[in-house]
DNA sequence: ATGAAAGCGCTAACAA
DNA sequence: TTGTTAGCGCTTTCAT
């Protein structure tokens, strides 16, 4: 209709190629009034890179991971990606994988908790670059994001002993979580340094009522500590809920903290101290980074790309 | 290496093709042993069929899209399809929808507040098939899931009636919200056929902050109401928070009802008794409804499909 | 039931 | 800067 080749509409849209701007104006007043738009199926099929990447996240809720995912759908997009979300079914990462690689997804980014070595080594196989989001794993080709677990622990501890909190206690996420450990790590390292008796540790899970039974315990202990940090919010508020309906008051009776900074963080009826998460900051660097190796086609250092949480000062404490 | 031909492999992969089972079987090992996986991207390209189902949703975190949209990508999962998910930002769902056209997903389910014309017309002249989750439109080429509002609201009217409230108030959604509008019919037209007192209507937003102000508002009204119906979980949420602020007591003072069920209903601070959104009906229905008409290639018929609400009782009346 | 051949819409290498 | 040509990996006639 124009008179051009295929291959000038090609180089028409795509930013770099080089054509005068005459025949692009052309071009691109010619599609916008057809209403063409490039098929970007073809263009992956023959460019080797199809602009995917997958997000893999586990299917039970979580404020954290849901505003997490939005956000880095949200940066990937903004950079020209489009995102392909892969909620992990009866923890079945594999199966997960296998359909994302059928799709040529150029990257991966993993925000689920149980990972496993045939996933990293299909990635590996199928040239999809991978970045964990709060997770770790050794040895493998990839770059892990997240906040800095071990510092978020050392800043609960110092803000809670100048607070005038002694006998402390820590309620942990899934057993073998590796976040839960290194914030227990860096909390009770950090204790011991400022000279405090050694914290409680009570084992619990990433979910409300196992904060709501950890109350139990913490209530039933004999060593009665005067502030509990919690692995992350949705547990703190389980702890809270469970401490008040024994009567006890909060932070009059028990301080109480918590990690990441949900919304639900700030309601008056929790108004939790936390440590929240920077997600801008690793949203934008897990995708920066993914990105960047995806376009240079280089392969991850294994780095760790840790950024520090802030401290909200609220009530709990 | 196997002397098959390219299109044998090819039906060893369709279920429905004509192949000897013994040559499918030789070639699925063969696959199984090389690693070998058809590419989703060079099938779409011919079939004319990307299996990619995109969903639109706002990019302000809610706990309720949350979940639907994990679920509803859970299910589109196991049917065979891959998700592609866009976030809206700043409004812009025509770009959204551009960039989703050029990946050539076969339907979009639209979840975000604010429709545009252009975004149907786009789809229709692109052959994307459309499913509204609850949002409504009018004369457009979709079908329509989602809880029955109108009904929600009768629910609510006749639970709070019968438990001996008499001056309801209604605390609205964001202004010219079909939801909301449906959940105050049902709500009003049902108490005034019950001979109640008309109920007060507070306008607000689905949102917690907006819930706060609702409960001065309420506070300080002149026809101090016994009971308030919210047009969501976190408004209602809101609404306790702030009258209790004032120190009201929840339900003596005010018995608050929310609609959505999610998980925060349940905690014990708020204790919330609601109307749940039956998600996993509506999802199943959406996709199968999307589905079906992907594979057939056929219009929507613009058709309702409501799923009646559960009445949760909890301990907020 | 199988194979040969065409072609989906695009990009990239090469030539002009 | 532009056009020509080949080919990405698959599915789908059409023969056989």
């Amino acid at each position: 209709m124009l008179g051009v080749s295929q291959s000038t509409v090609s180089r028409a849209f795509s930013p770099t190629a080089s054509i005068s701007e005459k025949k692009r104006k052309m071009v691109m007043d010619a599609a916008a009034k057809l209403g063409y738009t490039p098929n970007a199926i073809a263009r992956g099929l023959i460019s080797n890179r199809s602009g995917l990447v997958a997000i893999a996240l586990d299917s039970e809720s979580n404020p954290m991971y849901d505003l997490q995912s939005r956000a880095l759908a949200l940066e990937i997009q903004r950079r020209g990606g489009q995102v392909v979300l892969c909620p992990i079914d009866k923890d079945d990462l594999d199966l997960a994988i296998s359909r994302a690689i059928e799709y040529q997804v150029d990257g991966l980014i993993i925000a689920t908790s149980r990972l496993t070595s045939r996933a990293f080594a299909q990635c590996e196989k199928f040239g999809v670059h991978l970045s964990l989001i709060n997770r770790y794993a050794e040895g493998i080709n990839a770059n892990i994001t997240g906040i800095d677990n071990q510092l978020a622990g050392k800043q609960a501890a110092e803000y809670l002993s100048r607070k005038g909190h002694r006998q402390l206690a820590y309620v942990s996420g899934d057993a073998g979580s590796m976040t839960s450990e290194e914030r227990w790590r860096g909390f009770s390292s950090t204790l011991q340094a400022l000279g405090l008796p050694s914290p409680i540790f009570i084992q619990a899970k990433y979910s409300f009522e196992a904060g709501l039974a950890a109350a139990s315990e913490i209530l039933g202990h004999g060593m009665k500590p005067d502030a509990i940090f919690c692995a992350n919010d949705i547990l703190a508020m389980g702890v809270m809920d469970g401490l008040r309906q024994k009567g006890a008051v909060i932070p009059q009776d028990y301080a109480v903290m918590g990690v990441d900074n949900i919304p639900m963080a700030a309601w008056p009826s929790y108004n939790l101290t936390t440590i929240a998460q920077p997600i801008d900051k690793i949203v934008k660097r897990t995708v920066e980074d993914l990105m960047n190796r995806i376009n240079a086609n280089q392969d991850a250092e294994g780095a760790y790309l840790f950024e520090e949480g802030t401290l909200i000062e609220r009530g709990s404490v």
